[in-house]
DNA sequence: CCTAGCATGTGAATGTTATAACTTAAAAAC
DNA sequence: GTTTTTAAGTTATAACATTCACATGCTAGG
């Protein structure tokens, strides 16, 4: 099998893409090209193309894309020609807000159980969803066949329910606490961090602030 | 003056570097080597020595780094030896989560005025702050010396959330709906996507399984 | 049927980032 | 004081990603 690899960076650009195409396709749009679609996500149309080739033909020279057509294939690049079902750590605030996100629901993602050890969390309700004990995550799993679980803890309790995640039988985690996990190899993890952004945009208004000198 | 171009990469690191940094010292941890920030954070030990010398020189040859000293600067290079009072539009679920996470506050930012447009959200509290109708935010981006805004609000409002914004005078902001805004030069913007990453994984997942047969 | 126009797909070149190898300096041991 | 060890800083190399430019092929119009 001719094995190539992939950039992140393109998986990463075909998401959006993706979700561009979807908004184009409700508004009823059915032909794009590269250029339309670099200006709607803000990159060049060379690397919309070049994204897309890795991946096989699906335009037509001289004419572009189809909407719809493009729209299915890139979901069914991402894996999301299908349903997701998602394990859900942390019932704060943050993990509150996950449950509710709609950009989820809309990509086939769906949260099928909700964790936390916190006593005083445990029963309570999130969006038709009882909150449980980390005792019966097993059996949710299982149920689901759920296979990507989220953790919105705080730091200290991040890598014990990562560990907990994967001994279930998980096999890919987002994160969104702020440390680094550690986790056997095979198992696939992202980082999601609220506040690194936030430290690249203070760093670029401080630089600014000092070319004006 | 000598125009060094910093990798994004890099800044985004030293922010994780600095996170780290402040855990050690914590811990009372007074010294620490390349090799240890690396195995802390998961990166290779010259990748940090490399992004450290972008700024300067803040280690002992031999030794490693001061721990305290260390962070203190990386904190000062991202801008974080000041505080930043942060402008939130979208008292939604997740604004109320960036509200009340802490991840923010122990970096120095602070929440200084939620505002939303939906009647029923504004005069509620979060976390001892009132909403705003969005008429207020001139008066509180001056009373604050607010530059940073952050935009939690559904997809198709974000632009306009945006434009406001800027020509309030707001230099740089964090974008939470999964939509590429357009904005004037100079105007600093950077995206939190909570799905984009989510695809990454199953795409992964289905590229492993491919693998497999 | 032939020509003109257009947008894709692609291979080469450019630019950038990460890795590895090496040099320098400090500290500790002898 | 000399040597050995350690780890930072630096240079060179390799890997990677992006841009450019052109050839290819489709559509439409005459």
């Amino acid at each position: 099998m001719k094995t190539l690899r992939v950039p992140e960076a393109t998986v990463t650009r075909l998401s959006i893409y993706s979700r561009y195409l979807e908004r184009l396709d409700r508004n009823g749009v059915t032909t794009v090209s590269s250029g339309e679609i670099a200006e709607g996500v803000g990159v060049s149309p060379a690397q919309v193309r070049k994204d897309l080739a890795y991946f096989g033909e699906f335009g037509t020279r001289g004419v572009g894309y189809n909407v719809k057509d493009l729209m299915r294939y890139t979901k069914k690049i991402l894996g999301l020609d299908q349903d997701w079902p998602l394990i859900l750590v942390g019932a704060g605030n943050l993990g509150y807000a996950l449950c509710t996100y709609k950009g989820f629901n809309s990509r086939g993602f769906k949260i099928v159980g909700v964790f936390d050890n916190d006593l005083t969390k445990i029963g309570k309700k999130i969006a038709e969803l009882e909150v449980l004990p980390m005792e019966k995550m097993p059996e949710v799993i299982q149920e689901h066949k759920a296979r990507i679980g989220i953790i919105a803890v705080p730091p200290r309790a991040a890598q014990d329910v990562a560990d907990f995640m994967v001994k279930n039988g998980l096999e890919a985690i987002l994160n969104f606490a702020p440390v680094a996990l550690n986790l056997p190899e095979g198992i696939e993890i992202r980082n999601v961090d609220l506040s690194v952004k936030l430290e690249i945009l203070t760093f670029n208004l401080g630089f600014k602030s000092a070319q004006r000198l």
